[in-house]
DNA sequence: TTAATTTTTGACTACTCAGTACAGAATGCC
DNA sequence: GGCATTCTGTACTGAGTAGTCAAAAATTAA
């Protein structure tokens, strides 16, 4: 575990304008963290090494440690940019929909066009949710505190206003869908083709909408 | 990559009794192994380190390279082990019910089950396919070619005598069986209780009895 | 007792990794 | 120009890793 400060400043050749003094950063940190996303996308947490994300970036060690701290703070920026942009293409459709059953299911469907488009990268929170595991023990992580906001939201979802009455089947129905999103991750990462995984999901959509009593 | 025999001879205390040459061995094949499973199952492909493997057994560097090879061959065999084990549970319970549909409700209910016992280590195989795609790339790895077999068998008990004749809807069921076990076992490893996760499994295995058309 | 055989043991090599330290380069400000 | 500031590049530390090797120990066979 290592305490230094992550160098909040940011202010690289994208940042605001105002000139300050000393010697210019030579890389944009947004594309960099771009780069970063990628690779943890694509190598998960355990098998990305620090050396990755420099190469990745193209910056050298002491200004990769300078800008954006060790491994973990990476990783947890990395997290947020990727649930930010994850959770405005995903969950805003499970919002839009009135009633409660076709609102989790147009989330699973979302899910399933999402994972296709990604194969075999899958979704990077869902991944990473279960290498973290290993890597940290059961305590409390990045990853599973989203988890945790997930299925809240869903939960939320089945239970709003002209929701379901019955507490019992909209827990059983969250957790139900929790498994299918991480289920049909599951699917595409172990490089199950596009069609497998359109069809899954929209047969277990289908199983949310038609949920029995 | 080491090419080395593993070493297969596999005499040992436990071994037939034919008294052979040669200091004897202090440890038992078999309660070795048993000991790689836990630790794989446990800290997952990855987070597994041979050190790990050598103290959980009690066995020095020399003589663990003797008797079981590279950390491949050793999961490898591990990797057996635990299938032989778990389909010994899990598929026969599939393979006795008569109706097709019913069948793989049986299979995902038992694999509730199976979760459920082993929180939040879930299932060796299914947390094993992940990983390895980021280790190994999406070549052939041993964890795919059973997660093929597994996904066969469910093909084929959906389709055997009795069965469905809509080859598109088995294909459907399949895939969306498979992500209800993957997504099982990913619940499990999120570290959701059993009440959630065995509800979970009940709904999903309704769901597959009262497939839509 | 001696030879043959097999396992044990610990040292050893060679490598990868995360993170630190520091000299020097490039800039803005005065 | 001179100075403070910030970034770059590289070398370094220390810990961990996989796998090899040879000498010592334990056993059976002759």
């Amino acid at each position: 575990m290592n305490e230094r400060a992550p160098a909040q400043d940011c202010r690289g050749p994208s940042a605001h304008r105002g000139k300050m003094a000393g010697r210019p950063k030579k890389f944009d940190m947004e594309q960099a963290l771009d780069a970063f996303v990628d690779v943890f996308w694509t190598k998960g947490y355990q098998g990305t090494s620090v050396d990755d994300l420099q190469n990745a970036a193209g910056i050298k060690r002491g200004s990769f440690y300078a800008a954006f701290g060790c491994k973990d703070d990476v990783f947890n920026s990395v997290l947020e940019k990727y649930w930010n942009e994850a959770t405005a293409l995903g969950l805003k459709q499970m919002d839009a929909e009135a009633d409660p059953l076709k609102a989790v299911a147009a989330l699973v469907r979302h899910v399933g066009i999402f994972m296709t488009k990604n194969t075999p990268r899958g979704c990077l929170l869902l991944t990473s949710s279960g290498a973290l595991l290993n890597e940290k023990g059961d305590g409390d992580n990045p990853v599973r505190a989203r988890m945790n906001t997930l299925e809240r939201r869903i939960h939320d979802a089945l239970t709003r206003e002209s929701g379901l009455g019955n507490e019992a089947k909209a827990r059983e129905v969250t957790a139900f869908a929790l498994a299918c999103l991480l289920g049909l991750n599951a699917l595409a990462r172990n490089g199950q083709d596009h069609g497998k995984i359109l069809a899954a999901a929209n047969h277990a959509a289908d199983c949310i909408e038609n949920s029995p009593d």
